[in-house]
DNA sequence: AGCACGCCGACT
DNA sequence: GTCGGCGTGCTC
C-alpha cells in the first residue's frame, strides 16, 4: 500500500494542484520547487512543480503515479511559489498560470506521441484500408511516426481514429515521449596534444609539417593565442587567427597533433574589461543618496522622484554597490523599451559580468541560462537587469530592487492571465525578501506619490538636472490661431517650421513626437462618407503609405489601398488624421536636403530595428526623427535640442480616467530628450487649447499642481488611488450573447456591490478578431475589504459558469486594469 | 488549456 | 453511407 503523494503544480489554468502517488524512494528524494512530469487526462503528459508532499490519500478518486522526475534539485525556491500563490490569489488567476508566466519555456517539455510498428503481430495488407496502409507502409520505411508526419502522410488534419484502428488491430504500437527541451551549449576547443609539449618534439613537429604550410600556421597561430590569452582556445577563434578552415583543424585532429575538447558555456556573456569605478556624484545626487539610505531605515520602499536627466541612474549605481557588498542580489526593473543597450552598457561598464540581462528578445535557450546562474547564485547574476517578467527568476537573496520608470504603464501585463502589476509585485517580493524598493520617476504615477506622501513610502526628490543643465524651455503654439491666420504647412505651425530651421543650422538634431503610427487613420470617401473598415474588428483601417496599404491596428488584417471608394465607386478619397508617416513625408517636402528618420512599431520590427535608427541618430546621420513614445524611454543623445509634439490635444482627450496623468507624464519625457548636455533644450507643443490645464502644467514643469489636481479628480469619480477597480470583460464571437452574459453577471455583480458597479459596456473597438468584448468595471472603496469582495466575484463567476448558455463565454477579470 | 466523446450537415 | 464540424465535460 502506497502511502506517499505529492500535489503538483500544473501550468495551466485550472484551480486546483492535481495529487499524484510517489514511492517511499521518490518521497525522500522529491523536493518542494521540483520539476516532474505527470500523465494528464488520457495521454499527454505534463511538466509540473512539486508543490507539497504528504501521506493522505485522496478519498475521491486514485492518484496516478507520477512519470518521472526531472530534477536533481529545485529549480524553484520556496520564495517563488509564495510570490506565484500571492500572484494567483490577489490577480484572480490560477497558480498554473502564474506558473505558466514564471518558467522559461524551455523549462516546461511536452510529450508527443510516437507511433511505431507492433513487432509482436504479423499483419495481413488485406486487413487494412488505404490510408491505415499508408501508415504501415511508412512505418516499415522508418522505425517511428510522430503524429504530425503521420498527419502529412495521410495529407489529413484528424489522423487520430485511423491510429486508433490500426492500434486495434494490433499492427503499431504507440507511446508518448518526453523531450528536454533546453540543451546546453558546448563550445569546441583545441589544444596541443601533450606528445609534442617539450621544445623538441615541437620543433619535430614543426618540420615534418613544413610541407604543410597551412597546417603549420595553424600549429603556430595556437602557440601565439596561448601564449597571448593564457587561456583555453576555441576553434572558431584558431580559425580566424590562423586563416585556415575547420577541415584543416579536423585535419589536426585526425593527425593526433591537436586534441579536441568540449566546454559547456552560457549563450549571453559579458567580455568587456575590468571595471571601472563607478562615477562621484554631485551633491543633489549625494544628498539624495543619503535620503534614500535614511529613509530605507523606517521605510521598505522608497520613491525617487528626479526630474529627466538628474542623474538617477548613478544614484542606483551607488546604492547596488552597498546591496552587492552585503553579499544580496539585485533586481532593475525597466521597462521593455527603456532596456536599450546604452544602459546596459553602461552598468556593465561598472560592475562587470556580474550584470544579468533579462528580456523577452532572448531565446528560450537564453532565459534558463540567466535562471540557472540566477538560482545559483552564481557571480555571473548578482544584479538582474530586466523587464517585467524579471520578477520571477529564483532569487535566493534579493537585497533591493530598483524599479526605474516607475510610472510606466508596460510594467502591467494585460493580455495573458496572470494580469500582473510588476511594479506592486515587486514590493511583494521584495517583502517576501525582507528587501528594500526603491521606485524612480521623472512623472511619478499618481498612486506612488500618493503612498509617498500619505508616508507609506519614503519620498526624495532631485530637482536639478546632472552637470546643472537648465530644463527645456517650452513654448506653446496654439495651432487653432495659427489655422485661422494661415499660418500652417500641413501639420506644421511657422513655429516649428522656423525653430526647426534653427536648430538644424546650428547643427542640432530635432525630435518629433506623434503618438499614432500610420499615415491617416482613416479614409473616407469624399462623396458617399463610406470609410473602408476591418473585417475582423470594429475600426476602421489605417492608411499606410509606404506600402499602400490599409491596416488594422488591431489585428493585423490588410488590405491594398483602394483608388475608388469601396461603396459608391467614386474616385474622391480623402484622408482623415495623421501619424508619423505623414509628418515623415512632409518633413521631406519640408527639408529636402536633410535626413529624416521614423521610429515606430513599423519601422522597428526586426530584431535590431530598433538599435538601427538608435545608432544612425547618435551618429547623427538622422537629422530629424519622428516617433510614437517609443521616443520618450531611455534615451540619451547629446545632440538633441528640439524636441516638437506635433499634437497635444489628441492624447489628453483619450476617454481613460488616467488620460491627463498619461499625457502629462508623455509630454514632460519627452520634453526631457531636449538639450540634455550643456546646451538649453527647447520644446514646442502644438496644441488646439493652449489653456488647457495639462498643457500649462507641462509647459511649468509643475508635477506638483498636476498631482494635486487630478488626485481630486480622481476622488470627486472614484478613481484610485481612493478606489480599487476590477475590470470584467466578457468576450464571445456572438454579438447576443455577449449582451446577454454581460447584462446577467452585472446583475449579479450589483446584488453585491450596489452602485459600486459600472456597465456593462462596450468598449471604444467593441469588436476586435471577430470578438465582441462588454466591460464591466467594479470600484471598490477603501474599506470594503478586497478578498472578501474577490470571493463574492469568485462565486458569481462560478455561477455564471453552471448557466449552460454561458459556458463558451469567456470571462477575463483584470484586477487593478490600469 | 487540451483533448476525447458525441451528435448533426456536406461530400467521396 | 463517412468525414469532420464544434458543443460538453473532465483531467489527480
Amino acid at each position: 500500500m502506497n502511502l506517499h503523494f505529492v500535489d503538483i503544480i500544473l501550468p495551466i489554468p485550472i484551480e486546483n494542484l492535481f495529487t499524484y502517488s510517489i514511492t517511499q524512494a521518490e518521497s525522500t528524494f522529491l523536493k518542494i520547487g521540483m520539476r516532474v512530469s505527470v500523465p494528464f487526462g488520457k495521454s499527454k503528459i505534463y511538466t509540473g512543480i512539486v508543490g507539497h508532499i504528504h501521506t493522505t490519500a485522496p478519498v475521491l478518486y486514485d492518484a496516478k503515479e507520477i512519470h518521472q522526475i526531472l530534477d536533481e534539485a529545485p529549480i524553484v525556491n520556496d520564495k517563488q511559489i509564495e510570490l506565484w500563490q500571492w500572484i494567483s490569489s490577489y490577480y484572480m488567476c490560477t497558480i498554473g498560470e502564474a506558473m505558466r508566466a514564471a518558467l522559461p519555456n524551455a523549462f516546461i517539455l511536452e510529450s508527443e506521441t510516437i507511433v511505431s510498428l507492433n513487432t509482436a503481430t504479423t499483419i495481413n495488407d488485406v486487413d487494412l484500408k488505404d490510408d491505415e496502409f499508408l501508415v504501415y507502409e511508412a512505418l516499415c520505411q522508418q522505425s517511428a511516426l510522430k503524429i504530425k508526419e503521420v498527419s502529412s502522410i495521410l495529407n489529413k488534419k484528424n489522423v487520430l481514429p485511423i491510429i486508433k484502428r490500426l492500434i486495434e488491430k494490433e499492427a503499431i504500437t504507440v507511446e508518448e515521449e518526453v523531450y528536454e527541451k533546453y540543451k546546453p551549449k558546448y563550445v569546441r576547443y583545441v589544444k596541443l596534444n601533450g606528445n609534442y609539449s617539450s621544445e623538441a618534439e615541437l620543433t619535430k613537429l614543426l618540420n615534418v609539417l613544413s610541407r604543410a604550410p597551412k597546417q603549420r600556421e595553424v600549429v603556430l597561430s595556437l602557440f601565439t593565442l596561448t601564449a597571448k590569452t593564457k587561456k583555453p582556445i576555441k576553434v572558431t577563434d584558431l580559425v580566424e587567427a590562423s586563416g585556415s578552415s575547420s577541415a584543416i583543424i579536423k585535419t589536426l585532429i585526425d593527425k593526433d597533433i591537436l586534441e579536441e575538447y568540449h566546454i559547456q558555456t552560457d549563450r549571453v556573456e559579458y567580455d568587456g574589461d575590468e571595471n571601472e569605478a563607478s562615477k562621484s556624484l554631485n551633491e543633489h545626487q549625494e544628498q539624495a543618496l543619503n535620503e534614500i539610505i535614511e529613509s530605507f531605515k523606517t521605510q521598505k520602499t522608497v520613491l525617487l522622484h528626479g526630474v529627466t536627466s538628474s542623474g538617477k541612474t548613478e544614484v542606483y549605481v551607488k546604492l547596488i554597490e552597498t546591496v552587492l557588498s552585503e553579499n544580496k542580489q539585485v533586481l532593475y526593473l525597466l521597462p521593455e523599451i527603456a532596456l536599450t543597450t546604452q544602459l546596459v552598457t553602461r552598468l556593465q561598464g561598472y560592475f562587470g559580468e556580474q550584470v544579468a540581462v533579462f528580456h523577452s528578445k532572448y531565446s528560450p535557450h537564453e532565459r534558463v541560462e540567466v535562471w540557472n546562474n540566477v538560482l545559483h547564485d552564481s557571480p555571473k547574476a548578482r544584479i538582474v537587469l530586466g523587464a517585467r517578467s524579471s520578477i520571477f527568476l529564483p532569487f535566493n537573496d534579493l537585497g533591493l530592487i530598483i524599479i526605474d520608470e516607475e510610472h510606466e504603464q508596460s510594467f502591467k501585463q494585460f493580455d495573458p492571465a496572470p494580469r500582473y502589476h510588476a511594479r506592486d509585485t515587486a514590493i511583494v517580493l521584495a517583502h517576501i525578501h525582507q528587501a528594500k524598493t526603491l521606485l524612480g520617476s521623472a512623472t511619478p504615477s499618481l498612486e506612488s506619490y500618493y503612498n509617498a506622501k500619505e508616508n507609506k513610502y519614503g519620498l526624495v526628490e532631485i530637482n536639478r538636472r546632472y552637470n546643472n543643465v537648465q530644463m527645456p524651455e517650452i513654448e506653446l503654439v496654439d495651432i487653432k490661431e495659427k489655422h485661422k491666420k494661415k499660418r500652417m504647412k500641413g501639420h506644421f505651425s511657422d513655429r516649428m517650421i522656423e525653430e526647426i530651421q534653427i536648430t538644424l543650422e546650428e547643427g542640432h538634431q530635432v525630435i518629433l513626437f506623434q503618438n499614432r503610427r500610420g499615415f491617416s487613420p482613416i479614409v473616407e470617401c469624399n462623396t458617399c462618407g463610406h470609410s473602408p473598415q476591418c473585417t475582423n474588428c470594429d475600426v476602421s483601417l489605417t492608411y499606410h503609405q509606404y506600402r499602400n496599404q490599409l491596416r488594422c491596428h488591431y489585428c493585423g488584417y490588410t488590405m491594398a489601398m483602394q483608388v475608388k471608394c469601396l461603396a459608391c465607386g467614386v474616385k474622391d478619397l480623402n484622408s482623415k488624421g495623421f501619424g508619423t508617416e505623414q509628418i515623415e513625408a512632409e518633413l521631406k517636402v519640408l527639408f529636402p536636403k536633410r535626413n529624416i528618420g521614423r521610429m515606430d512599431l513599423d519601422t522597428t520590427r526586426g530584431k535590431y530595428g530598433y538599435e538601427k535608427i538608435i545608432t544612425a541618430l547618435e551618429q547623427q546621420e538622422i537629422d530629424i526623427l519622428v516617433g510614437t513614445q517609443m521616443l520618450t524611454k531611455g534615451l540619451d543623445f547629446r545632440n538633441v535640442k528640439l524636441v516638437g509634439i506635433m499634437n497635444a490635444d489628441n492624447m489628453i482627450n483619450f476617454p481613460d480616467f488616467r488620460a491627463h496623468e498619461r499625457s502629462f507624464q508623455l509630454m514632460l519625457q519627452v520634453s526631457g530628450r531636449a538639450g540634455r548636455t550643456k546646451k538649453r533644450g527647447k520644446v514646442l507643443i502644438q496644441t488646439y487649447d493652449p489653456y488647457h490645464k495639462i498643457v500649462q502644467q507641462v509647459s511649468t514643469n509643475d508635477y506638483k499642481g498636476m498631482f494635486k489636481e487630478q488626485l481630486q479628480e480622481r476622488y470627486n469619480f472614484k478613481y484610485p488611488p481612493f478606489y480599487r477597480l476590477i475590470k470584467i470583460t466578457i468576450r464571445h464571437r456572438d454579438y447576443d450573447r455577449v449582451n446577454m452574459a454581460g447584462d446577467w453577471f452585472a446583475k449579479s455583480l450589483r446584488q453585491v456591490f450596489k452602485a459600486n458597479v459600472l456597465g456593462p459596456e462596450f468598449p471604444p473597438v467593441s469588436r476586435v478578431r471577430n470578438q465582441y468584448n462588454k466591460n464591466i468595471l467594479i470600484k471598490i472603496p477603501q474599506k470594503q475589504s478586497l478578498n472578501k469582495t474577490k470571493e463574492a466575484i469568485h462565486k458569481i463567476n462560478t455561477s455564471f459558469n453552471a448557466v449552460k448558455n454561458f459556458r463558451p463565454v469567456r470571462v477575463i477579470i483584470n484586477v487593478d486594469n490600469y
